[in-house]
DNA sequence: CGTACACCCTGGCCGC
DNA sequence: TGCGGCCAGGGTGTAC
């Protein structure tokens, strides 16, 4: 379930767990994950301290001492397990898809888990990250101080596109999911069908509704970063999942509706977003 | 160029 | 209880 908050938390669980570590040993359990691992996948890590564990939209960038650097992706449903062997409990059982184990000097075991397997790991030099194409693609990070209400204008200037389509590119802000991109609509009170050009003026700046989806954006994200550890089942959404209930906004009667934009669902209030 | 859509893969849920 | 159909939070490649 992985969008920019939960990747977030992951960095942190994968830093603290990794970081100043060498990886000792790098196990595959098969030869793909959305695509095939490089030939010198393990070798190019085993014996390699970690610097740092970085994120960039929703890639998780671990960083190595001989430079390189190791991409992850978690796609749709990868996912971390850290365990810890030495004097404390056995290491769990293995998963039919728990597919790569990094058996790190420090007695951590980090163990990548994705059913569906769309994400991937990919080892790329460290000099090389900032022409990768796909990072050179990449738009301004939400959570950055640079992340202003101009910046935003600028990405949505001269876009036809629906307001929910906009966000959900990666080029224009990158790491907003189908899920915080309803939620940040809603805390904004814009319609998701909005054409995502209305949010500015003609001269390119800002309207006071751009403002207002820059500040809903920061807050829905920083929000389910902060309540990451709240059990899971628990409800954290005030539209995503929601269809035919009423809307969680004070004094509004609305009920929360489904749509399909590009494909996907979109949960908002007719009521209150416009 | 922008947009629309199929596709990669497994599992969970719903209705029959 | 079993089974088919549908849905799922991501990204990419292709066709228009």
């Amino acid at each position: 379930m992985p969008e920019l908050p939960e990747v977030e938390y992951v960095r942190r669980q994968l830093r603290r767990a990794m970081t100043g570590a060498r990886i000792d040993q790098v196990v595959l359990r098969r030869a793909n994950l959305r695509v095939p691992f490089s030939t010198d996948f393990a070798e190019r890590l085993e014996g390699r301290t970690v610097r740092n564990v970085r994120r960039r939209a929703k890639y998780l960038l671990v960083e190595l001492s001989s430079d390189d650097v190791l991409v992850m992706h978690l796609g749709m449903s990868g996912w971390f397990n850290i365990q810890r062997p030495p004097g404390g409990s056995p290491v769990d059982p293995l998963d039919k898809h728990d597919h790569v184990i990094f058996e790190m000097s420090n007695g951590r075991t980090v163990v990548f888990n994705d059913p569906r397997r769309f994400g991937f790991m990919k080892i790329i030099d460290g000099e090389d990250l900032a022409r990768d194409p796909v990072f050179a693609a990449l738009g301004p990070e939400p959570l950055a101080r640079a992340f202003t209400a101009q910046v935003l204008a600028t990405a949505l200037a001269g876009r036809k596109t629906s307001l929910k389509v906009a966000l959900l590119d990666q080029g224009r802000v990158a790491g907003l999911g189908n899920i915080y991109a309803c939620e940040a609509l809603h805390v904004a009170r814009l319609s998701p069908k909005r054409r995502a050009s209305t949010l500015v003026t003609r001269a390119g700046e800002p309207r006071a509704e751009a403002v207002a989806l820059t500040r809903a954006i920061r807050l829905v994200l920083k929000d389910a970063i902060a309540n990451r550890h709240r059990a899971a089942g628990d409800d954290r959404f005030r539209v995503y999942d929601h269809e035919g209930e009423r809307c969680p906004r004070r004094g509004c009667a609305g009920t929360i509706t489904r749509i399909v934009q590009a494909g996907r669902s979109t949960y908002f209030c007719p009521k209150c977003q416009r």
